[in-house]
Formats: C-alpha cells, structure tokens, sequence
DNA sequence: CTTCGTGCAAAAAATTTGCATCCGT
DNA sequence: ACGGATGCAAATTTTTTGCACGAAG
C-alpha cells in the first residue's frame, strides 16, 4: 500500500472538515489497493467489508461522492449499468482504452490534455479535470462493427 | 433537419436488418434536432412523444442501445444520474467541456485523437471510437474547490 | 459536546425484460 | 408469412434519502 496517496488523502479529508471513520479508512484502504484500475461500488462494498465487516452500502456510496467532490476519485459509466471508480493518482496521470465487449481495460500513458489547453483557454470554463477514453474491441472480441 | 443523416441512418438501420418504424423515425428525428447537443433518454422520450404519440419509454430505450451499438449516437454519463445521448456527427467531429455543477455544455472543435493514436497503435485493441470530455465550472458556478 | 458519519430500511431513479400482439418488409 | 418491434406492466439494478443513534475531533 501507498502510504503518501492515503497521507495526502486523508490530510486533504480533514483539511475539508470530514472525519476519519474506520468505515471511511477502509474504503480509501481498498480504493488504493485498486490504484490503477476501476472499480465498480459493489466490489468496493465487498473488498471494504474484509477490512471492515459492518460497512453498509450507502455508507460506500456517500463516501463514493465525498471522494469524487475532493478530486480524489473519479466516477466513469462503461457503457452499461453501474459507474466505476478510480483513484487519481498524481504521479501517473493515465487514460484507459476499454473494450465494448466484454469491458477489459488497458491503461494509455499518454493525455492529450496540455496541447490541447491552449486552444480552449478562451473559453469561460475553470477547468478541474477531464476524461479520454478509447473504446475499441480487445483481441479476444475484435470484430469490426 | 438534416435529410442526408436521416438517409444514412436509415440506410445503415436497413443494412442490419432493423425495420423503421413510425416510432424509431420520430425517435431518429428528434436525435437529429438535438445535433450537436445532449439529451437524457427522458427528453428525448417526451420531444418524440410530440411526433409520434403512443411510444412506449421501454421502445426509446431499446432503440437507443440499438443505436449506440451501430455507432449512430454516443451515450455518456455526467457524473450523477442518467445517462445522456448525443447523435455522432460526422462532418463536425466535437468534445464537450462540461460543468460539473449545473450541467451547461460547450462544445471544442479540437481532437486529440489523431495526435495520439500513433502512440497507441502498438495497443492490441481495435479502436472504434473515444470520449473526450472536460470538466471544470462554467462562469455562473466558477468556485474553485 | 458538537458535528459529522453510520446502519437500517425504505424510496427513488434509471433501465431492462417477458409476453402477447402488431406491423414492416 | 416471417421476424423484428412495440406497448404494457412488472421486475431489476443502481443509487439516494430520512432518521435515530453512535462516534470523531
């Protein structure tokens, strides 16, 4: 486990007047164990629960959007049913290739974001943060549409 | 409206075997109003009920997945709720900045796509297409976090 | 001791599905 | 006629909320 990410993420919860639970430091707990890639709010629930037994699920999903309002997560749909959750992470700031089948995800290094910001600078937007996603087939599913 | 998406589009439906119903027009048609703009399943349910009375929510659903499939429009999700649904225009390839407080849209001309897909190419996915989206606070909401 | 967080249960919101029937092709 | 499409109603899935109690700072 990533001792500064969960420093840093618990400095930046009490710098905003949230309380350390136990319940709230398990969920950080699984969400850095999970660095990298996404994790769905019912897995969360179930990987939070060995750390945690007694954590209810609204307790994840409230945390779920404190975490996203402080930046410290983001919240993306694949597609179809539940949103999926990352921990951002600082020091490798990535994109994701996802394949529409079967939803398999492969990490991109690259973002367009720092070219891209000088066109949009005119524009009457604070921006905070963004999201690039290829979507493709993996070589298992390829199939050209 | 424009009539060459509606023949494309129409022409694609009829190339994989999709009848055209009176419902999947109005359903059509609406999309095409709303070009180069968002719109929950729920608007577009209500605005297509005014060209064609008597369709079904259940019908608006089946045929935006069929059309997500075929790749005729784009489904995202704006942080919390539903999902919203945008026609893929061809002739004016756009992004979106997106206010993470009210939901005010903006369109950027500019893509990232073809700078980085050198560096991807490497990746064992068949790419079909991506999102790009910014997030950030419109002028009326601007309040750095 | 004050404020925030939690569990529980219930509700709300969003989307999907089964089935009988209907309607394009 | 055949096979996909629809309406209706009901079920599922996902997420949110009210409230009383418990715990962190």
């Amino acid at each position: 486990m990533d001792m500064s990410d969960r420093k840093s993420i618990e400095e930046k919860l009490k710098a905003n007047n949230y309380k350390l639970t136990p319940q709230r430091r398990a969920i950080i707990e699984t969400l850095i164990e999970h660095k990298g890639r996404f994790i769905s709010a019912e897995e969360l629930y179930t990987k939070t629960l060995r750390r945690h037994a007694q954590t209810d699920f609204s307790t994840v999903y409230r945390n779920l959007e404190i975490l996203d309002n402080l930046e410290i997560i983001h919240k993306t749909n694949i597609k179809n049913g539940a949103a999926i959750y990352e921990l951002i992470c600082h020091n490798s700031h990535h994109h994701h290739i996802i394949c529409k089948e079967c939803g398999k995800t492969e990490i991109i290094d690259a973002c367009p974001i720092e070219e891209l910001i000088k066109t949009i600078e005119t524009k009457e937007f604070t921006l905070t943060d963004h999201k690039f996603e290829l979507y493709g087939y993996c070589s298992k599913c390829c199939k050209k549409p």
